[in-house]
DNA sequence: GTGAAAGCGCTAACAC
DNA sequence: GTGTTAGCGCTTTCAC
């Protein structure tokens, strides 16, 4: 009695997880008003909602968001793109994005482009293949053939920390010219009078160092010293960054540094060599991260509201997700000199 | 003449990208075997891959992840749950894990529990919704119903930075115990008589700071004092630190911060009052951030192989989620006590 | 306010 | 090695 050959119906596991279906099934209701229940309950009667609240509770029932976004063709996930986490300026930035996209019921996807544009394409492709409801891209996006995938995608992009004349699409930042000029003028208005800067090697760092070098010359000042440092920076590139600055440009008396960890090691370095700050040498940061203020002697320095630029971008993301208007879509948050002691 | 009623073929728009099915059909294939030839090369001949590939190029076709998780019930997809991203101490961590899930096709979802578990439970909510294929936890999940959750879910978990006899799934960590007792008997050693501690309120810090206690009493020390501040902890909780233990306990000659970023207060909070480090006051942090080797004097402290722990997290899920058995759920990495110029 | 049917884009299971 | 079929779990579309 060998065993009869079924025509074996095709059967397909799942994931054995509790689904809406289950959920339908024990409150008595169709799938579809179950999902109604859980995404727009003011579309369903009081008594409807209580079943299936009743049996989510009862299930322990976890809605599964892939399913829901391939169906919906919205997968409530949004994007995020930095150069490193590790840096942290941005991370106000991202933390207020987290949050902000959190209370709406999205959630972020944090990706690293590193400084170069080695894995760009690898990063895009794993971006855009969670199909997110935005990006928000910190800094830039290097490569031609990256912008016109973003486009093709046509993924509402949030470009941020930045200020553009050709935006992408929308646009939340500051401009960095004026910050360097800004801070040109700031020092030369203390009376310093031979002011060098320490700048990390990316895109906006080196924008910041050229107009701060520009307004300084305009203000007299002959010769401008920078010594660039490799992305990201560190507070070892500010001591040694110094250290060069005083071999090569011994009579500065103010330093303009492109992160607050710079600004730190520049402070650490003239402290060991006994050389006053600010009375030698003005240090002013970028950043205004929040160890600054408390830093001895307390840092002068350029504070961006990075959680304003992450609420904003949020905002700008959802608001398109939602399918609202986005009719302004640049939004500048300026900056400020944050004045302390060391500068 | 009016319209008929054609009864309506149903029809959804899609998002309107390009499908695995376009590239099938424009290579000549079927749509399963263009699958093959993204997802297991090797199961498919020269001629049809070739095929695939360029019509891929042509297309500019991006697969849909969210689709390719639900039809396998594997959304290579981890999460990772950190109190705060802006907490330096798991960065490395995080990193390790980006990377290394990156390098196998996986991406990594950042979650933020912060130090209460108010918002576990939403944090959980989404990550569930998303079907992860393993969860990557720094630090604690709190509260019992957290835990119940995720073991209904049934994914993978790995618990890191910390060692518990009772581990959830699997685990990646040190322990802290051994960190508190080391550090008491390194500083012993050096002939400190009268040890401090500056710990945030967190459990791991609590108890590196207890076993601390605990061994410099063993060592004679009579009163060990420790000053508790909120986590996460900051350059100035360091400062406020040290000024209150040079209130309460003047005669105090070293203190075990439980982050680099507290022991960097406390240098400083000593550096403005003219005390000496090492010299009176011995300081060791937590953590061996990236400056603490640049600070002045150089920071002693407790180096954590953080991208180890990321590695090996990665490691352990990859291998769950492609079905490889995992013997040896727990892994220890220890630690070590870098010392240099402030101990 | 509620439901039936269809399909989002992909892959597992089974045939050949 | 390649194809057919039937879903994965949800939401859209249409109908009542």
């Amino acid at each position: 009695m060998r065993p009869k050959k079924v025509p074996a119906r095709r059967t397909r596991r799942g994931s054995g997880a509790v689904t809406l279906h289950d959920v339908a099934k024990l409150a008595g209701v169709a799938p579809i008003t179950a999902s109604r229940a859980l995404n727009t309950p003011d579309q369903v009667s009081a008594e409807v909602l209580k079943k299936v609240t009743d049996a989510v509770a009862r299930t322990g029932y976890v809605r599964n968001r892939l399913a829901g976004g391939l169906a919906s063709a919205r997968s409530r996930l949004v994007a995020a793109v930095v150069p490193t986490i590790s840096g942290p300026v941005f991370l106000r930035t991202v933390q207020a994005l987290t949050e902000a996209l959190a209370e709406r019921g999205y959630q972020l996807m944090l990706g690293q482009s590193g400084y170069d544009n080695s894995r760009e394409d690898a990063l895009l492709e794993a971006i855009i293949g969670r199909r997110p409801d935005g990006i928000v891209l910190t800094g830039i996006m290097h490569t031609p053939e990256g912008r016109k995938r973003l486009l093709a995608a046509a993924i509402p992009v949030v470009e941020t920390w930045d200020l553009t004349p050709t935006p992408f699409d929308m646009l939340v930042g500051f401009s960095h010219v004026d910050v360097g000029r800004a801070v040109a003028d700031f020092l030369v208005g203390k009376g310093r009078r031979r002011c060098a800067l320490v700048a990390g090697n990316d895109e906006r760092a080196t924008r910041r160092a050229q107009a701060f070098q520009k307004a300084a010359r305009t203000a007299g000042m002959r010769d401008v010293p920078v010594v660039y440092v490799p992305a990201p920076t560190t507070l070892n590139h500010g001591r040694s960054a110094l250290a060069e600055l005083l071999r090569t440009a011994p009579g500065i008396d103010a330093v303009f540094c492109s992160s607050d960890l710079l600004a730190l090691g520049i402070m650490t370095e003239a402290q060991s060599r006994g050389i006053a700050v600010p009375g030698q040498i003005a240090v002013v940061g970028f950043g205004d991260l929040e160890y600054a203020a408390d830093l001895h002697p307390a840092l002068t320095t350029v504070r961006i509201d990075g959680t304003a630029i992450g609420r904003q971008a949020a905002q700008f993301i959802v608001d398109r997700a939602e399918g609202r208007r986005v009719d302004k879509r640049v939004v500048d948050v300026g900056f400020s000199i944050v004045e302390r002691d060391s500068a």
